[in-house]
This record gives C-alpha cells, structure tokens and sequence, in this order.
RNA sequence: GGGGUAGUAGGGUAGCCUGGUCCAUCCUAGAGCGUUUGGGACGCUUUGACGGCGGUUCGAAUCCGCCCUACCCCA
C-alpha cells in the first residue's frame, strides 16, 4: 500500500493540512460554488453548537439575546461617515425585488450597528432604560477581494456573536469594554487557546470607534489570528443615530456605546491549536462526541461484547458524557483512526478479556492509555477526561510561548519574524514610525498595552526612532 | 488591485496540442456478496465524470467566446 495514498498532510504544512482536515474529518464542505462560503456539515455544526453554547452561557450573565435584520436600508448605512468608508468598499447591495429596482438600495450587514442603532434610538428614553446589553449571532456578508480562507476569511460570515451596549457615560463604556475583554480571555482561557490582548493602533481600529483592543492567538504558523474585538464607541454613533436619554436632572444627554464580537475564527483557532498529523482533537468540554466505545467483537463472543459495549454507552450518557458506540463492521483498528481524525477525545476499548477482568481500556487522543474498571467508569472517565483538556492546555501555552520573542532592533525584528515567530517590541506610538516598522517587515503592528502572562509590559527605546516606547506586538497577521 | 495556471466520477490523475477507435486509470470513494476482526483486512461483482452557458462542426472532454470556481506569483 502507497503510504502517502489518503494521508493527512503533516501539520506543519500548516495550509496543506488545514485545508485538508476541513473536509475529511467533515467540518466544512469547501465545495460550494460561491467564492469565500462554505457549509457546515452536520459533525462541525455540532461542534460548532458546543462552542458557541459556551459563549451564550457567558454572555447571559448580564445580555439578552436578540434578533435584527439582515436587510439595512441605504440611508441608514450610509449615516455614519467613517464606517462608511470602512465598509463601503466590501459590502453587497440588494439592488432588485424579484424584476423591480428598489427605490432604496439594501445592504447585506456587514456589521449590525446600523441596523441595531436606529431602533436602540427608538428603545433609549431615560437613564433608567440604561445600561442596555444586547447580542447576536448571526451571518453577516462582506466581498472580501483578498484571498477567501475557510473559517478565517469569508465572504459570509455565518457565526458573527455581536454585542452592542449602550451607557450614560464615557467611562460606563469603557468599564463594559474591560469586563468584554474579561469575558472573552475567560472563554478561550475555557477553550484552551491562549490569547494576546492588546490595543490595535488608531490606523487599525473599527471604523467610527474612539479605540478597539484586540484578541488575538498565535496559529501554527507562527501568523496571528484576530479571534475577538471589542470596541468603545464612545458617542460618535449615539449622535448619528440620535440615541439620546434624559438624565435624573431632566437633560438630554447622549448615550455612550462599545461594540464587541467573536466569529467562527473561534473554531479555526480550536481546529488549528489543538489539531495534530492524525486529525483534530477536540476539547472535551466543546467535543460533538466525547466517548467513542469501540467493541472489539471476536467470533462467538460477538453478542456478548456487544450487549455489554450497549450498556456502558448507556450508563455514560445517562452519567451526561457525549457518547457513541460505533457497532459498524469494520476492523477496530480503522475505527481507531477514523474516531481519532474526528478529534474524539476519549476512546473506550471493550473486548471479551475486558468483560472478563471487569475492566474497561481507556485511550486518550492525547497520547496515553489507562485502564479504567468498569464498577466506577463515571469517575474513572471524569478524571481521564479532565488529564486530557490538562494536556492540551499546556500544549496549547508551550508553543504559544514558544513563538513569542523580544526584538531591539529592526534587523532582529525582522529576523524574529522570519523564524515564524510574533515579536516584542517598544515602539514610541507614532504613526511614522509604526508606518516604517510595517515597511520594513511586511507584517502588521498588532498593538500596545499587551495583556498576556508571556509578555512583560517594562518601557523602553522605540525600535525605529529610539525615544521612550511602549510594548508592542509585532506580527504577521491572517 | 495586476499577472498567470487550471477545472475530467467522492478524492487523485491520463487523454486535449493534432476533434471520431473512449468501455481510461489509481485510491483508506460508494453499492452488493463472501471470508475476516485487540491498530488502517482480503477476494469477486458493480456504480459513477468531462465546471456552467453559448458558438464552430456531420461529430466536442478536446477548438473559440463569456461566466463561475480554485490555486500560484507580484503589489
């Protein structure tokens, strides 16, 4: 047999791989004939539901979900100067109803601001209205010219979780931006993947807002993936779309707002981080199946085996485990690889000497086999599951860690990044020379006022000009 | 944004230049039957395609045009 014939590219060919694994371990079908959208299949859809269940659970502490249109009038979209211009170029217009030319165009969301703000306009009366903490999660639409990538570039974005909020004052929304950046390490810390937070440069942040920090993890690669944004927007859209409360002294005051959203790039980042040459690896917490029990049927033993794998199934899922038994007729070591492609962590092994010994064979996509009994399996998988999420978090913060090293000059910097690595560096915070850093690298300032526990936050000489700098990442992005 | 290459069955390819003899081929792709089964079993039988629309032609996977999609290089 050819041993390349159907094989997984190894993930350091990171794009060979991710592409690959898309498809084969049924994520995504990149079939689709429209350029940059793909389809959920059934198994990462599921995945995809786990993940984004935790982001509701998150968020529904203080926001309530709602629902806005996709539709947004022209006029509408076109209130707010500055967003305008940095959307206009990436937006879809339905321009026709059936044969009939619309009088007012319509724009597909590219964001929902200006299709939320308009009614929060409606909704906002008195101080007592506020805070209002709204979310989302919706498709939004952009014609994206740059090369499509699934999950990580698209043209549709089906799993946009936007929320939008809105203050009485300045720092009310900024302490709302803090607690969505507190709210967002915690779901990733959640997911294992570990995080840079840090403030985007002005060039760099969302059109019509005062500042935007970003979330940013380090792929495979070595490139960076923007995976959330939150946004103050101070009151630049309350004045636009009118969003105006009357205070306790009966004056009309405008409101202030932020904005913040996670998308798909999420489950790019879990495939990416976690995944390795045999497939993915899900977390347990966010895994479509967390078990599969694999009955190893031999001869006269076949019911046996099998009546017995039925009942521990049953006791698992009844105990809350995501459980499979995969009864179909094939050899147990194509279920092995087939379960271990789909990123199952945890298998179950059970045989006629298990049944015998009162035992079950436990093995973890992680590495590592234990033998667990089978009187008290709920806690002996508990625990086995819990070794594994422990496993890949460190895996997940070992390379991380190991992609991240300081620069002091521009020649290291380049260097730095040509070993595949994002970079520290002090920069003065001026555009000229954060203008000359991208020049000189082709890669992208990410930010400043870093937050992560690999990055020391000490001032020092800017990398181009040599005057006082604060710390600043370097890197090239997705 | 500019340039290039390509699209043949579930996946990978040959055929195209020089239009017909085409029932092409490989696979951990599908279906069926049998023998198997503690890490990717094997045998036999079988299904299935020329990206879309239009043109040229007696005849198009092959030539021409447009569109869609994908990949690569440059900015």
């Amino acid at each position: 047999m050819d041993d390349d014939a159907g094989a997984l590219p190894p993930k350091h060919q990171f794009s060979e791989w991710y592409n690959d694994i898309l498809w084969r371990a049924e994520i995504m079908d990149v079939r689709y004939p429209v350029k940059g959208t793909y389809v959920w299949y059934p198994y990462g859809f599921a995945f995809r539901k786990h993940v984004y269940q935790r982001l509701r659970d998150l968020l529904d502490r203080d926001h309530q979900e709602a629902l806005f249109p996709l539709l947004i009038p022209e006029q509408e979209f076109m209130k707010e100067s500055e967003h305008i211009k940095g959307f206009e170029d990436e937006v879809y217009w339905v321009t026709h109803g059936g044969t009939t030319p619309l009088d007012v165009k319509l724009a597909l969301r590219p964001t929902s601001e200006t299709a939320i703000y308009p009614m929060y306009a409606l909704w906002v009366r008195s101080h007592a209205d506020l805070p209002i903490r709204i979310y989302q999660i919706v498709n939004t639409f952009r014609y994206e010219t740059k090369h499509t990538r699934p999950l990580i570039r698209l043209r549709e974005i089906t799993s946009f979780k936007e929320a939008h909020t809105v203050h009485a004052t300045w720092d009310e929304a900024q302490a709302q931006v803090e607690d969505a950046i507190v709210r967002y390490r915690e779901f990733y810390d959640g997911l294992c993947i570990p995080t840079l937070v840090s403030r985007r440069p002005d060039w760099d942040k969302f059109p019509g807002a005062d500042y935007t920090i970003a979330v940013d993890t380090i792929m495979p690669d070595g490139k960076t993936l923007q995976i959330g944004t939150v946004h103050h927007l101070g009151d630049h859209f309350s004045k636009t779309f009118e969003i105006k409360y009357e205070d306790i002294n009966g004056e009309q005051q405008y409101a202030y707002q932020t904005c913040y959203g996670i998308s798909e790039r999420s489950i790019a980042a879990l495939i990416s981080l976690h995944g390795d040459d045999k497939g993915l690896v899900f977390m347990p917490a966010v895994a479509p199946i967390q078990i599969i029990v694999v009955p190893i049927t031999i001869g006269k033993r076949h019911e046996d085996v099998i009546a017995s794998a039925q009942s521990l199934e049953v006791a698992l899922r009844k105990a809350g485990f995501r459980t499979k038994l995969d009864t179909r007729e094939t050899r147990p070591g194509a279920k092995y690889y087939w379960w271990e492609l789909r990123g199952v962590p945890l298998r179950l092994e059970l045989g006629p000497r298990d049944i015998d010994a009162g035992t079950v064979v436990a093995v973890k996509r992680t590495g590592g086999k234990v033998i667990l009994n089978r009187a008290d399996i709920n806690s002996g998988v508990a625990c086995v599951l819990a070794e594994i999420s422990d496993a890949m978090r460190a895996k997940a913060e070992e390379h991380t860690k190991s992609r991240l090293c300081t620069a002091s000059s521009i020649n290291a910097l380049i260097a730095v990044l040509n070993e595949g690595k994002v970079a520290v560096v002090h920069w003065c915070g001026e555009r000229v020379c954060g203008d000359a850093i991208e020049e000189k690298t082709n890669a992208s300032v990410l930010g400043t006022e870093v937050r992560s526990p690999y990055v020391s936050d000490i001032e020092g000489a800017c990398i181009i000009c040599g005057k006082l700098g604060k710390v600043t990442l370097i890197g090239w992005a997705y």
